[in-house]
DNA sequence: CGAACAGTCAACCGAATGGTTGTATTTAAT
DNA sequence: ATTAAATACAACCATTCGGTTGACTGTTCG
């Protein structure tokens, strides 16, 4: 009945909550990666970054393709629209008035430089 | 080398990742609510939706005016739409498909009138 | 004044989180 | 046939989370 009931939400935004979760969302931006690749710029034992991998794949951000000994990544980008989705609600409160859309765009351009996430 | 962190978007996502807080946005967005009025729907001490509340409120997504004994809570809409923007970057995995498809019928419009003259 | 109300805070509890190490399995390379 | 690589899985650990209860601080009201 209530979109803010989902538990597609609630592991999607605690899978979000994590930086190097959203690092490797980023990395896979990029196109498919190991989980070695996606492990790699992280100070933490492969067995670590997996779990990471795994908790993307039970949020349903990322999906994964077995090739021999490897196993590739790909961004499931329908779970991604559907947070987004969740916005879509709040956004009155913010496109009514332009001194906040400043504020929005100024936020996307700090993260834009900031990168990696 | 360590990569910027964003503990805004931490928070923020972490916030957003629990229905009750969810509903307790939801509920702000009808306007200035009380924190006994926000633990009204919820079969849960008013202890536990009080620190729902301060997880909000930590996050930036609520500020809070203290009116006697009574503590009036607002939604903040800049941290949402901070957190909306982080999506942006990723909009064009599934707005792809309809960009493509945009560029090959304009591509025929053009082959058409081409055609034509 | 004293009682009820609005809310926080601290202590506690069980479950989940984010990390580790060690072991196992399957696959690729020598 | 060994060995190394890519990864999962289980067990463990400290910390955080979501919730409780009970005590405490102010505030309003009779």
């Amino acid at each position: 009945m209530v979109e803010y009931q989902s538990p597609h939400l609630d592991a999607v935004f605690h899978a979000l909550s994590d930086p190097t979760r959203r690092a490797m969302l980023h990395r896979l931006s990029g196109g498919e990666r190991s989980v070695s690749q996606l492990a790699q710029p992280f100070d933490m034992s492969l067995a670590g970054a997996s779990k990471h991998v795994k908790v993307l794949e039970t949020a349903g951000l990322v999906s994964r393709r077995v090739d021999g000994r490897t196993h590739y990544c790909r961004l499931e980008a329908l779970r991604l629209a559907e947070a987004q989705a969740w916005f879509r609600y709040y956004e009155r409160f913010w496109t009514e008035r332009l001194d906040t859309l400043q504020a929005i765009l100024e936020a996307e351009d700090r993260q834009r430089s900031d990168g990696k996430d």
